[in-house]
RNA sequence: AGGCGCGUAGCUCAGCUUGGUUAGAGCGCUACCUUGACACGGUAGAGGUCAGCGGUUCGAGUCCGCUCGCGCCUACCA
C-alpha cells in the first residue's frame, strides 16, 4: 500500500464531499435504465416551493429518501428519485409582491406580462439554490428529469386533466360563497384556511319588529348587519314562536326583512335563541338563506371595505365599519349586551390576514366522486400510510370532503383554460381558442389561475410524460414510496391519490412515509420570530454532511417530531471520526495479501474472528429489516453499536498485537495458553468487516464510506457495489456466546480492579472455575485475548484451587477468583461488596419466591420456568462466592 | 364538539404490535487513564415507584378502563 493511498489523520469532510458528489452524478449512477430488467424502485420528491431556500424539514426529507433510494439501488434495484420544484403560486407570489413593494412598485403597476417575467427570474436563482442545497446533502437525485410545476410537459398535463374533469362534469363554475383573502385578493380552498381561536366581543342588539316590539340578536361580527336579510328563531322556541312571518325594520338601512323559523341553524339555548341571517357572509347563513329563499346582500368589496351596499357606512374598512356600526347602534339605544367571546377565527395560510368568506363566481371539483377511490385505496390496502395511525385521519376528512375551490386571482400559476364569449357561454379546451365552441362568437381567456395543488395533484403523472404513454410512465408508475411531511397529508397526499386513481385506476404510490417535525433541542417548533431555525446548509459546513444525515436519521422515529440538538449532531460527527480512525489503524496494518470475506472458511477461523463476523451478520440482517421498515432510528442504532462497540471496542482490541507490532502484547506471552491465531485471518477479517461495515452504513453516510473504501482498495464505488446481505454463512451461536462470556469475565474484572482502587494497569491473576466442557476450551483459547483486556497476568481456565483471599464472584455464568496484589480488601471496598452481596440476596428471594408461585411453575412456559431457574441457581452461587470472600478475610 | 399522538434516567428518546431474565441508548454527570487508530478517545460508575388510579393475568412499562397533564388535526356554534 503506497503512502499517496493512506488515509490523511484528520477526517475532513470538506476534502472529499464534493469530489464524490460530482464523480457519482458524472458517473451516471443517478439515472436508471428504461427499460431494464430490473425491478423499479421509484421515489418522487415532494418538490420543495421555490420560495426560498430549504429549510432543515426538507433535509430531514431529502435524508430518509435518499437513505431509502441508495439502498435499493445497491439491492439492484433500477433506482428513480426524481426531483423538481413547485411554483408555489400563492406562496411564491407573496414573497414577490413583497420585494416589488419595497422598490415602491406592486404587481398591478408592473402589468401582468412584466410581472411574470419577474416571478420567471425569482424562480430560476430559487430552484437552482435547491438543487445546489441537495447536491451538499448528498441526494441522489436523477438530476436529468428534473422537473418544475410550470414545465410544458406538465403544464400540457394539467390542462389535460383540467379539460377531462370537466367534460365529465367532475369540474364546474359556480357563484356561491368561498374563503377570500382581501389582502392578497384571491379565493382560498378550506384548506388554505388556518383557524385560530381568539378571544374577540359578541355583541347583543335589538332588531325592532314591524308593528311593534323588537327582537335580540347576538353576533360576533356587528358590521355584517348591514348584509342581513332575516332573522331566524326555531320554530319550536315558544318565546319566538308568534313572530316567524312578522318582519323587522332595518335601523341602519332603508330596508325590511322577514323573521324567519329554522331548526338546523338555531340552537334556542344559545345567546338570545335568535340569529341574524347574513346569507352573503358566512356559510351557515348561506345555506339558511337557500333554504329560505333569502336575498344574498354582499356588503364587502374585495379588498375588506364596505361596498355601496352598506348606505353611509361605505368605504369604510372592516373593522372600523365594525366600530361605527356599534357606535350607530348605540345611538338608536339598540344596544343590549357585551361580552368576550372565544371562537375560531380563519386567517390566510399565507398572510395571515383574517379571511372572509364571500360570494364569489369560482371553479371547483367535484370532490365526493374522487374520494371514493382514494379511500378504497387505502382500505384495501394498496396504499398503506406510515404510520397507520394516519389511515383513521385520512378516512375522516376525505369521508367528509367538500368541493375544492381550484381558481385563484393570482397570475402565478396555470391559466384557467376556459374561455368566455359575450352570450356567456364558456369554452373549455386544450388548445387555446379565439371563437366560442357554442355560438362561434369572440371569446377571452379565464383570467385566473388553478390552485397550486391542482398541479401538485399530478406531480406523479406530469413528471412521467402523462398523458401520453410514456417509457417513463410504463417503467415507473405507479411509483413504490413517498416521504412527506404529515402536515401536507390533506393538500396533497389525499389529493394526488385521488387524482391517481380517477386517471390511470392505480394509486401513485405503493407506501407512504409520513415525517414529523423538526424541532429545536428543547421540542419548540422553529421560526424565525423565536430566532431558532437551522439552516442546513450550515450544519452541513459545521458538521459535513455525513454527521446531519445520520442525525436526522437516527432522529426518524416513526410518527414523533424530532427535537434536533446540535450536540446531539456533534457526537455523530464523532461517530464518523472514530470510523475514520478506526480505518487508519486498519490500513495502516495491512500488507495487500488480504483476502475477501467470501474467501475465508468461518470454520477455519479463531473464535474472535468467527465473532465479529457473526455480529457482523446480525448486524447486516437488522440494517435490512430496518431500512425495510422505514425503522431508521434503530438501523443507525444497530449500525453505531456495531462500529463503535462490537468493531472498535471489541473486536480491534482483541486484534491489535496480530495486527500491529511483533509480540502478541499479552501480559501471558510466552507463557503457554492460548492457541495462535494466523495473521493474515485476522487482517482479512479486520479489512474485510470494515469494508462490508462501510457498504451497510453508505446509504446513511454516503461521502465518508465511498472516501474510505476508496482507500482500502474497494473494487467499485460504493454507490453501484452490493449491498450487503445476511447469508447465514458466518452465523455462529457458539463464538457469539464464547465472547460474550470473555466480556463478562473482562468487565468483571476491570469493574473490581476500579472498585479496589487499583490503577488500570496494575496486573491481576484471575482463576476461573466450574467452567464446563466447550466454554472451558473456548476460553483457554481466547486466553491472550481475555488476558490483554483485563490486564491479567497469571490465568487459569478450569481452576481446581484459588489462592486464599482473592475475590470470588460470578460473571457470564462462570465463577471467578479474582487475586489481588496486596491480598487484602480494605474496609472501603468490603463494604461496597456487602453492600453488592445485599442485592443478590434481594434478587434471590425475589427469584425464589417466583418459583415457589405454583400459578408461575403451571402456567408459564417451559423455558421461561427454565430460565429463572438458572437465574435463581445463579444468583445462590454469587452469593455462596460473595460470602466466602467477605468470610475468608475477617 | 369530535379525532389522533404523547407522558419511561438531569435532557432528548427507544422498548409497548406478539405481557416473562437485572427496563435500554445518546448526550450530560462522577472517578480513573495521554495503554501500540481515535481525548471528537478509553475504562469503570452514579442515576428510573416506566404520569396517577383501578382491572385482566401466575406475571403488566407492555393489554383493558378511568383520571390528570402536554401537543396536534378536523369542525358551521350565532
Amino acid at each position: 500500500m503506497s503512502s499517496e493511498h493512506l488515509l490523511p489523520p484528520r477526517f475532513d469532510p470538506k476534502s472529499f464531499e464534493e469530489r464524490w458528489y460530482e464523480r457519482w452524478e458524472r458517473s451516471g449512477a443517478f439515472t436508471p435504465e428504461v427499460p431494464s430488467s430490473k425491478p423499479p424502485f421509484v421515489i418522487l420528491i415532494p418538490p420543495p416551493n421555490v420560495t426560498g431556500k430549504l429549510h432543515i424539514g426538507h433535509a430531514l426529507q431529502f435524508t430518509l429518501q435518499d437513505l431509502v433510494i441508495r439502498w435499493r439501488r445497491m439491492q439492484g434495484h433500477n433506482a428513480l428519485w426524481l426531483p423538481g420544484t413547485d411554483h408555489a403560486g400563492i406562496a411564491t407570489q407573496v414573497m414577490v409582491e413583497r420585494e416589488l413593494a419595497k422598490e415602491g412598485t406592486s404587481r398591478h403597476a408592473l402589468g401582468r406580462e412584466r410581472f411574470l417575467e419577474r416571478m420567471w427570474a425569482w424562480k430560476e436563482k430559487y430552484k437552482d439554490n435547491i438543487s445546489r442545497q441537495a447536491r451538499a446533502l448528498g441526494a441522489s437525485c436523477d438530476w436529468t428529469r428534473e422537473r418544475f410545476t410550470l414545465d410544458p410537459i406538465l403544464s400540457r398535463a394539467v390542462r389535460h386533466a383540467f379539460v377531462t374533469l370537466y367534460e365529465e362534469g367532475l369540474i364546474y363554475r359556480a357563484h356561491r360563497l368561498i374563503n377570500w383573502c382581501p389582502r392578497c385578493l384571491t379565493a382560498l380552498s378550506d384548506l388554505e384556511v388556518v383557524h385560530k381561536d381568539l378571544d374577540g366581543g359578541m355583541w347583543d342588539f335589538a332588531y325592532p319588529v314591524d308593528g311593534g316590539g323588537e327582537i335580540v340578536v347576538s353576533t360576533t361580527r356587528p358590521e355584517t348587519m348591514l348584509g342581513d336579510t332575516a332573522v331566524a328563531v326555531h320554530p319550536d322556541d315558544e318565546r319566538y314562536r308568534h313572530l316567524i312571518g312578522r318582519r323587522v325594520v332595518h335601523p341602519l338601512l332603508p330596508r325590511s326583512f322577514p323573521i324567519v323559523g329554522d331548526a338546523v341553524l338555531v340552537d334556542p339555548a344559545f345567546g338570545t335563541g335568535a340569529v341574524k341571517v347574513t346569507p352573503a357572509h358566512d356559510p351557515e347563513d348561506f345555506a339558511t338563506g337557500e333554504r329560505h329563499g333569502l336575498e344574498k346582500i354582499n356588503i364587502l368589496t374585495e379588498d375588506g371595505h364596505i361596498n355601496e351596499n352598506g348606505g353611509l357606512f361605505a368605504g369604510l374598512e372592516r373593522m372600523a365599519a365594525r366600530k361605527a356600526v356599534l357606535q350607530a347602534l348605540q345611538e338608536q339605544g339598540l344596544r343590549r349586551g357585551e361580552r368576550t367571546h372565544r371562537h375560531a377565527v380563519g386567517h390566510c395560510q399565507r398572510c395571515d390576514t383574517v379571511v372572509e368568506p364571500y360570494l364569489s363566481r369560482q371553479w371547483f371539483v367535484r370532490a365526493r366522486p374522487l374520494a371514493q377511490p382514494a379511500l378504497e385505496a387505502v382500505r384495501s390496502g394498496e396504499v398503506r400510510l406510515i404510520p397507520d395511525f394516519w389511515a383513521a385521519t385520512y378516512y375522516n376528512w376525505l369521508e367528509n370532503i367538500l368541493d375544492w375551490c381550484i381558481s385563484r386571482q393570482l397570475w402565478w400559476g396555470h391559466r384557467i383554460p376556459a374561455f368566455y364569449c359575450d352570450a356567456g357561454h364558456t369554452t373549455v379546451s386544450m388548445d387555446d381558442v379565439t371563437a366560442c365552441a357554442t355560438c362561434g362568437a369572440p371569446v377571452r381567456q379565464d383570467e385566473d389561475v388553478l390552485d397550486t395543488w391542482f398541479s401538485s395533484a399530478l406531480w406523479p403523472l406530469s413528471t412521467l410524460g402523462w398523458p401520453d404513454d410514456t417509457p417513463d410512465m410504463r417503467a415507473f408508475y405507479p411509483t413504490s414510496l413517498l416521504i412527506t411531511g404529515f402536515d401536507i397529508l390533506f393538500f396533497w397526499v389525499a389529493r394526488m391519490i385521488m387524482m391517481g386513481c380517477h386517471f390511470t385506476g392505480k394509486a401513485p404510490f405503493a407506501e407512504v412515509h409520513l415525517t414529523g417535525l423538526v424541532r429545536d433541542a428543547r421540542g419548540q417548533k422553529m421560526s424565525k420570530t423565536k430566532g431558532n431555525v437551522m439552516d442546513p446548509l450550515e450544519l452541513v459546513e459545521q458538521f459535513g454532511a455525513d454527521a446531519v444525515r445520520f442525525t436526522l436519521a437516527a432522529l426518524a422515529s416513526p410518527g414523533r417530531d424530532l427535537p434536533l440538538d446540535p450536540r446531539r449532531m456533534e457526537g455523530y460527527r464523532s461517530f464518523a471520526t472514530k470510523l475514520w480512525n478506526a480505518a487508519r489503524f486498519v490500513q495502516m496494518n495491512l500488507t495487500g495479501d488480504e483476502k475477501e470475506l467470501h474467501e475465508l472458511k468461518p470454520g477455519k477461523l479463531a473464535l474472535p474472528e468467527r465473532w465479529i463476523l457473526a455480529v457482523f451478520e446480525e448486524t447486516i440482517a437488522a440494517a435490512n429489516q430496518a431500512w425495510g421498515t422505514y425503522r431508521f432510528d434503530e438501523g443507525c442504532r444497530r449500525l453505531y453499536q456495531f462500529v463503535w462497540n462490537d468493531f472498535c471496542d471489541w473486536y480491534v482490541e482483541m486484534a491489535k498485537p496480530l495486527l500491529a507490532g511483533a509480540g502478541d502484547g499479552s501480559p501471558l506471552e510466552g507463557a503457554d495458553a492460548g492457541e495462535r491465531r494466523c495473521r493474515r485471518d485476522v487482517r482479512s477479517v479486520a479489512r474485510g468487516v470494515l469494508l462490508e461495515a462501510l457498504a451497510l452504513l453508505h446509504p446513511v453516510m454516503p461521502s465518508i464510506t465511498e472516501e474510505i473504501a476508496g482507500h482500502l482498495g474497494g473494487r467499485e464505488p460504493l454507490i453501484t457495489a452490493s449491498y450487503p446481505a445476511a447469508t447465514g454463512r458466518f452465523q455462529d451461536a457458539a463464538a457469539v456466546q464464547a465472547v460474550a462470556t470473555m466480556q463478562a469475565v473482562v468487565e468483571e474484572v476491570r469493574s473490581y480492579r476500579h472498585l479496589v482502587g487499583l490503577p488500570p494497569g496494575t496486573p491481576l491473576g484471575l482463576y476461573l472455575r466450574e467452567l464446563d466442557g466447550g466454554l472451558l476450551a473456548d476460553l483457554t483459547a481466547m486466553s491472550r485475548e481475555l488476558g490483554r483486556l483485563a490486564g491479567i497476568s497469571r490465568l487459569e481456565v478450569g481452576a481446581e484451587v484459588v489462592p486464599a483471599g482473592s475475590v470470588r464472584t460470578v460473571a457470564g455464568g462462570v465463577a471467578l477468583a479474582i487475586e489481588l496484589p496486596d491480598g487484602a480488601l480494605k474496609g472501603a471496598e468490603r463494604q461496597r461488596m456487602a453492600k453488592e452481596l445485599e442485592q443478590v440476596v434481594v434478587e434471590l428471594q425475589r427469584a425464589r419466591a417466583r418459583l415457589a408461585d405454583l400459578g408461575f411453575r403451571e402456567r408459564a412456559p417451559a423455558d421461561v420456568v427454565h430460565a429463572a431457574g438458572q437465574r435463581a441457581a445463579d444468583l445462590e452461587r454469587k452469593e455462596g462466592l460473595l460470602r466466602e470472600t467477605l468470610e475468608a478475610r475477617v
